[in-house]
DNA sequence: AATAAATATGTACCTACAACACATTAAAAT
DNA sequence: ATTTTAATGTGTTGTAGGTACATATTTATT
């Protein structure tokens, strides 16, 4: 930051419109949701004609007068009318070249949203949600995005609970495994995952049954309260406190 | 990236001087040495009137024809001569008056140098080491920045390889140590440590003694070829792979 | 030769995880 | 009504790793 800690605000106007400004920064979004059992993305059809026939990720450039936060707020909720939702800074992507039209560097998001709470306007905006794990070519570099967000939330799945805004308020633990087994794409032992789930102590077991399933039905469970919305708490190392300052 | 998306390059130009390319991109690095004992981070001396007496991180605007990780090893080479180490970007900061004289959005990144290994001109440059446990308030939101990055290299630290830079070629397992308990702000048991060590398999015992220790000499270690410079590898989740495509 | 201080290695206990088996329940089929 | 089917719910065992803790060994110092 040495240079720009010499500017004074006369400066940055005198240089504003040189090459360091040419760059653009926009903030993408990977937008999960689980629909038919599997995890799927919310993608557009790029109308770029390099990347005719591709479908890219959700994203617009960042407002002068937003942070990258309420960015990705903003694209989240322009696209799917939804704000209450989990959102996490993945990375950032610069390539010189992933942009065809000039230099974007673009930091990406991911989030999880529940499908059924949301209206979205699929038919009008070429939007369409897609299974992960059908995806083959993207325009830009929006594979490796999203590759990269995938990988994320894979590691974090089974540490922090995440997860339930992918399913309804009630859900059996059937159900949950079978989220974890879209996210995860490998199939788990259902008694261990059962004991995994039960030790984190995230759930309430509701003492209601299942009642639309074809078989016997299982219990169902909430999220504990404390968990809701935005639960992302940092593990602690090797069982102790860190200390910085 | 929609409305990226649409830009063919003549309208990139036409809205180029824009408000949307008011907004500068940097990179900031989080530089840190073991020296001492003790953690360091590599800072410089603010010239920002508003930010008197305090110190930043090293950082500078990235150059349209360089990449993100291109920025962030020139700010390195520049700064301490050091082109061959680990370096790993951490998260972009995009906070709206996180800089005084300007939007700047900066992409963070953390790396470890071998203090020997480099020459600073630290008599010219307000260059300055700081211990880590030692900073107290610095300019921008840069404490914040450091304390990311360091929270991210103490999470990576007991998984990867990577803090072989810190040290000379060959080193006893007590310094290791030391340099562990530096990193991670409190001390360890030493016998659980080394086995630790030990089961990761990263060394290779040397069959050299220390010959500079005024008390029984320890055994000397180098790490394993297969993991020098930038040995970081993911680990699979739950043991086995994960599948994307 | 005795002392001090660090190295080097080992044990016991507990927790977590993977692989695996069996009894129970409710719906569906006979 | 009884049997069958298919899922739920709960164990057990073996293995690996983590933490707490003790003792013997080696070198320099006194």
């Amino acid at each position: 930051m040495e240079k720009t800690l010499r500017l004074k605000t006369a400066e940055i106007e005198k240089i504003s419109h040189l090459d360091y400004f040419n760059i653009a920064i926009s903030v993408d979004c990977v937008i999960f949701c689980y629909h038919e059992k599997k995890l799927k993305v919310l993608l557009i059809k790029s109308d770029l004609e390099e990347f005719e026939g591709l479908y890219s990720l959700l994203g617009d450039l960042i407002r002068p007068d937003e942070d990258l936060e309420t960015a990705s707020y903003r694209i989240l909720k322009d696209r799917t009318g939804m704000d209450d939702v989990y959102l996490e800074q993945v990375q950032a992507f610069g390539s010189i070249n992933r942009h065809p039209s000039g230099r974007v560097i673009t930091i990406a998001y991911y989030s999880l949203i529940d499908i059924k709470h949301h209206k979205l306007q699929l038919s009008h905006h070429d939007l369409h949600w897609q299974p992960v794990n059908e995806i083959k070519k993207m325009a830009f570099d929006h594979k490796l995005i999203l590759e990269t967000c995938l990988a994320r939330l894979q590691q974090q799945v089974m540490d922090y609970p995440i997860v339930f805004n992918l399913l309804p308020e009630k859900f059996s633990l059937r159900q949950l495994q079978e989220l974890y087994e879209a996210i995860l794409g490998f199939e788990l032992d259902r008694r261990n995952f059962r004991k995994k789930i039960s030790i984190k102590d995230w759930l309430v077991d509701i003492e209601e049954m299942e009642n639309d399933v074809p078989h016997r039905p299982g219990k169902l469970y909430k999220l504990k309260p404390e968990f809701k919305k935005k639960g992302l708490k940092k593990k602690s190392i090797s069982g102790k406190q860190q200390a910085v300052s």
